[in-house]
DNA sequence: ATTTGATTACGAAACAATTCGTAGATAAAG
DNA sequence: CTTTATCTACGAATTGTTTCGTAATCAAAT
């Protein structure tokens, strides 16, 4: 298997993907401990997930110690912005200004949040 | 089964949900030839489908003569608050604002668009 | 050298989602 | 009344995801 072809992980992939987008070369055991804290699996579940995301294409690995290190192929942005489309699509029939409203509507936004957005649109529109 | 406990559809639920969101009641035939616009099945799975959303409360139906009439059970915009919700966190680590502008980034939104969304948000940061 | 502990590989079970075929019921058309 | 079409019910196959137990391997510690 291969190929950057699957920009719609799981959400068990989706969370080890996180993981590794943030932390950069991870070992499983890496993985394992920071996905312990919100959820209760076993090692070699985590194992099995990344081994799965490994022959899918979605991660690489360095398996040249006995360790083998782990790196996200999938680009971060990407992902997210297929997923915030699919989204948009599936859940507010195509409008991405209801679900931006929908998304700062409810307390999910402070101020900081909104005003950064402000000046986000002033960019955008200026163009 | 019952209660509207269950704010996590599947995909193939949610297609349907959008279909009674916006029409009201429908039949089952009513929402396959929306659905099959979009996707081939055949009219057993759409109804499959239906009768296990209503196992689980999703939809209600009124089965008072031969062809049954579904309606949706679970609110829309409580429904939308929570997948938002859920995205921000599984993929964008608990920032809205990231998604947001994730969102709007890629002319997902037309100028319009975001024009109303600067003008909700001046309505927010005033209150 | 032997034991202990951590690691990978692998198969399989458990669960969930999707799809569809078939049968039986009901109504409409002839 | 009989045929035809449409509908529901239901079981089952298929596919995908998640979970974990067990065995084999390797390295470090004793």
């Amino acid at each position: 298997m291969a190929a950057i072809n699957n920009l719609k992980p799981t959400e068990s992939e989706l969370e080890i993907l996180q993981i590794l987008w943030e932390k950069g070369n991870c070992t499983v055991r890496d993985v394992h401990e920071i996905l312990e804290k919100n959820k209760d699996a076993g090692y070699t579940t985590t194992l099995k997930l990344m081994q799965i995301m490994l022959e899918k294409g979605l991660v690489a690995r360095d398996a040249s110690s006995k360790t083998h290190i782990y790196r996200a192929l999938l680009n971060q942005e990407k992902t997210q912005q297929h997923l915030v489309d699919k989204m948009i699509d599936n859940v507010f029939n195509g409008s991405a200004a209801r679900m931006v409203m929908q998304a700062l509507g409810n307390h999910t936004a402070s101020k900081e949040e909104i005003d950064s957005i402000k000046k986000y649109l002033d960019g955008l529109s200026n163009q």
